[in-house]
RNA sequence: GGCCUCGUAGUUCAAUGGAUAGAAUGGGAGUUUCCUAAACUUUUGAUACAGGUUCGAUUCCUGUCGAGGCUACCA
C-alpha cells in the first residue's frame, strides 16, 4: 500500500479519536523543499469541522499521529500545513520490498477483465507521415503502454483511410505521367512516390484551373470543372464500381504506401496488434444506419439522406447517409467502432487519437453510437492533442511546408552523432552500435520533446532551432541512465543483500530518492486516468535531477562503508529501473553507455 | 454570428482549489587530482486584463482582449 493511503487512514483514525468525526477526505500533498517533512495534510478543511486554531488542531493530529503509528517520526505546523516527517524504518522496508520488482509500479491486467483498444496514426494513403503523425503515434502508443501498465488489457490499433478521392488523385497522376514507375525503379519509398504524384496531380489541376480563368471562366467554376478533377472523380467512381483496372492499381498504390509506413513505424518504433481499412468497414456502417432509422434513432429527408437530429443535446443536426445513398465520414466511423468489438468480444472500450480538430465530430460519433444503444459507448475517449505548428503556420503538404517523419528523425540522429562525435566517450564501440546509439539518443530527444507537453496544448515546432539536447530532454535522462550502468558495471561487489534500516545512515538526498521512487507506482495510475504520457515524462525528469544531485554530492563506489556502498548501488540500480521503465511507458530506449 | 480549446519568466514547459507560482533554456558567477561535465551549485526573471465565489484562485464562474479550431451530402 502506498504511504498515502496508509496515512490517510491512519488520519482518519486520529481524527475520530480526537474529535469524534468522520472525516470525508484527507488532503494530502508533498512538503514543500522549504520546511521539514515528506509528507503534508492541509489542515484548512477541518476549520468547519472542529474548533480550534489550525495549529492546535495540527498539532493533536501530529501528536496522536506520532504516539500511535510507525511511519511518522516527528512533525512540525507551519500556519495551516500539519508537515509529517516520515521514519527511515518505512522507507527502508519499503526499499527492500521493491529493489528487486522488476515490475515495480505496474499492475497485471485483471483475469477476465475488459479491454481497451488504442486508435492512433489512422494516417491518409495518399501522402508520407508526417510530424503531425509523429505526435499522433507517439501520444496513443504512449499511452496504450500507460494503460497496460496501468492493469488493463490494451488492443493497439489504427484505421487507414485506404479510399477515396485523395487516393484516386495520386491514382490518376501515376497514370498521366508516372510512366509505368514503380519504387523499386526510383530507388525512393513507396509512400514517398505516392505522395510525389499527389503533388503531382495539384501542379496540374492548378496549372488547368489558370488556363480556364485565362479562358474568362470564373475561378469557382475552374476549380469544380477541370478536367484533371472531373477524372479523378469519373475514377472514383470506377472504384466504387468494382473496376478491376481501377481496383488493381489501387491496390498496387496501396500496398506500395504500406510498405513506406510499416517502414517508418518500425523506424519510430511503434506498432499494432490489428489494421482497420476503411474499405472494409464502411458497409457495416451503412447497415447499422439502416438499423437505427428502423429503431427511430436517424431519421430520413424527402430527398433520401438520413441525419441524427442532436438540437436536443444542444449539437446540430448531423448528416449519416448521403441523399445518393453512399457513406460519410461518420458512417464508416459507426460502422469500425462496431466491427472492433465484433472482432474482439472482450472489449469495454476505446480511446481514439486524433487531432482536437476533430472534437465535435468525436462529440457526435460517440452521442450516436449511446443511442444506438452499445454499452461499450459509455467508455469511448477522444485522446484529443493539439496541432504542431510551424511558425509559418499550419503544415500544408500541398503547399510543401510539411515535415517529414523520416527526413525529422535522420536529422534527430545526425545531430545526435555530431554531439556524441564531439565529446567523444565511445572508444570500443564499433560503428554500427555507435549509430544505433545516435539513433536512441536522436529519438529520444524528439519523443521526449513531444510527449512532455500535455496533450491538449498545442505545440508549435520551429525547425531552425533543433531540439535539445541538453537540460530537460531525453538526452538529460539517457545520459543519467548511462551513468548509473557504468556504476553497476564497475561494482565488483555482492550487493544483493537487504540492508535494515540499522545499517543504513539515510542522506539526506537518499530520502528525498526514495520518496520520489515510491510515487512511481500512482504516477502511472493517474497518467493513465488521464490519458497523459507527460506526466509520467514531468516525473521521470523529477527523479532524474534528484538523482544527478545526489550522484555530485555523496560517493557511491567513493564510499568508505561497505554497507553505504551497497545501498547506494541498489538505491542507483533501482533509479534506472525505473527510468527505463517510465521511459519504456514513452517508448523511448535507455541506452547502456553514451 | 454560434460553439470548443488555449493565454504563466525573453523562449520552451510545470503546478488533484493550498504555503514565498516550480524547471529548462538564455544572461551573470562558480565546480574536474574523485564513480561519464549531455552533469552539478548559485544568481536573474512570469500568472493577458477586470470583476465574482472561497479561509485560500494560475486553477472554478462572468465579462473584455488575444491565438487556434469547428460550424461540408470532404476525410
Amino acid at each position: 500500500m502506498a504511504l498515502s493511503q496508509i496515512l490517510t487512514s491512519r488520519i482518519e483514525e486520529a481524527v475520530t479519536a480526537l474529535f469524534g468525526i468522520t472525516l470525508e477526505k484527507v488532503e494530502l500533498q508533498a512538503t514543500r523543499r522549504e520546511f521539514e517533512g515528506d509528507i503534508t495534510m492541509v489542515i484548512f478543511p477541518l476549520l468547519k469541522l472542529v474548533k480550534g486554531t489550525p495549529a492546535e488542531i495540527g498539532n493533536r493530529i501530529g501528536e496522536y499521529l506520532v504516539a500511535n503509528t510507525d511511519e511518522v517520526e516527528r512533525f512540525n505546523v507551519v500556519s495551516g500545513f500539519l508537515n509529517l516527517v516520515v521514519t527511515g524504518n518505512y522507507y527502508i522496508n519499503f526499499f527492500n520490498r521493491v529493489k528487486d520488482d522488476e515490475a515495480f509500479g505496474t499492475v497485471a491486467p485483471a483475469e477476465g477483465g475488459k479491454a481497451i483498444m488504442v486508435e492512433y496514426a489512422s494516417p491518409n494513403t495518399n501522402k508520407p507521415l508526417h510530424l503531425g503523425h509523429v505526435r499522433n503515434v507517439l501520444l496513443g502508443y504512449s499511452v496504450a503502454e500507460i494503460l497496460k501498465a496501468s492493469g488493463k488489457k490494451v488492443y493497439k490499433t489504427q484505421i487507414i483511410n485506404d479510399r477515396g478521392i485523395h487516393i484516386c488523385k495520386s491514382m490518376l497522376a501515376w497514370q498521366k505521367f508516372g510512366n509505368g514507375t514503380t519504387p523499386q525503379a526510383e530507388n525512393v519509398k513507396g509512400d514517398k512516390l505516392v505522395g510525389h504524384f499527389y503533388v503531382e496531380f495539384d501542379k496540374a489541376y492548378k496549372s488547368q484551373i489558370n488556363d480556364l480563368v485565362d479562358n474568362g471562366m470564373a475561378e469557382d467554376d475552374a476549380k469544380k470543372q477541370a478536367p484533371i478533377l472531373l477524372e479523378a472523380q469519373e475514377m472514383l467512381r470506377q472504384w466504387e464500381a468494382g473496376d478491376e483496372e481501377v481496383v488493381s492499381l489501387w491496390k498496387t498504390m496501396n500496398g506500395w504506401v504500406y510498405e513506406g509506413f510499416d517502414q517508418t513505424f518500425k523506424s519510430i518504433g511503434v506498432d499494432f496488434d490489428k489494421n482497420y481499412y476503411e474499405s472494409d468497414t464502411y458497409l457495416l456502417g451503412k447497415e447499422v444506419v439502416e438499423q437505427g432509422l428502423a429503431k427511430g434513432v436517424f431519421e430520413k429527408d424527402p430527398d433520401g439522406s438520413v441525419w441524427i437530429d442532436l438540437t436536443a443535446e444542444g449539437l446540430d443536426r448531423k448528416i449519416v447517409l448521403r441523399s445518393d445513398g453512399t457513406a460519410v465520414y461518420m458512417t464508416q466511423d459507426i460502422g469500425t467502432a462496431i466491427q472492433r468489438v465484433k472482432d474482439f468480444p472482450d472489449v469495454g472500450g476505446m480511446v481514439y487519437t486524433v487531432g482536437n480538430e476533430q472534437d465535435y465530430h468525436f462529440k457526435v460519433l460517440f452521442l450516436i453510437l449511446k443511442k444506438l444503444g452499445f454499452d461499450w459507448a459509455e467508455s469511448l475517449y477522444h485522446l484529443s492533442y493539439g496541432m504542431v505548428d510551424l511558425p509559418s503556420g499550419k503544415m500544408k503538404s500541398r503547399e510543401g511546408t510539411v515535415v517529414d517523419a523520416d527526413d525529422l528523425m535522420d536529422e534527430m540522429t545526425a545531430t545526435a552523432k555530431t554531439i556524441s562525435e564531439e565529446l567523444g566517450k565511445l572508444d570500443g564501440y564499433t560503428d554500427q552500435e555507435k549509430a544505433k546509439l545516435h539513433k536512441i539518443i536522436g529519438l529520444g530527444a524528439l519523443k521526449y520533446y513531444i510527449l512532455k507537453v500535455d496533450p491538449k496544448k498545442r505545440i508549435l515546432f520551429n525547425p531552425e532551432e533543433s531540439v535539445d539536447f541538453a537540460g530537460n530532454t531525453g538526452p538529460f535522462i539517457q545520459y543519467t541512465y548511462a551513468r548509473i550502468q557504468s556504476l553497476i558495471r564497475k561494482a565488483d561487489f555482492d550487493y544483493t543483500k537487504a540492508l535494515s534500516v540499522d545499517e543504513v545512515n539515510l542522506h539526506e538526498k537518499e530520502k528525498e530518492l526514495l520518496k520520489l521512487v515510491a510515487q512511481y507506482p500512482e504516477i502511472i495510475q493517474a497518467a493513465a486516468e488521464s490519458h497523459s504520457p507527460a506526466l509520467v515524462a514531468n516525473y521521470v525528469y523529477e527523479l532524474v535531477k534528484e538523482y544527478n544531485s545526489f550522484y555530485q554530492a555523496v560517493p557511491v563506489l567513493g564510499s568508505e562503508v561497505m554497507n553505504e556502498k551497497i545501498f547506494r548501488i541498489q538505491l542507483s540500480k533501482k533509479v534506472g529501473d525505473t527510468i527505463r521503465s517510465a521511459f519504456g511507458l514513452l517508448g523511448i530506449d535507455v541506452p547502456e553507455r553514451m
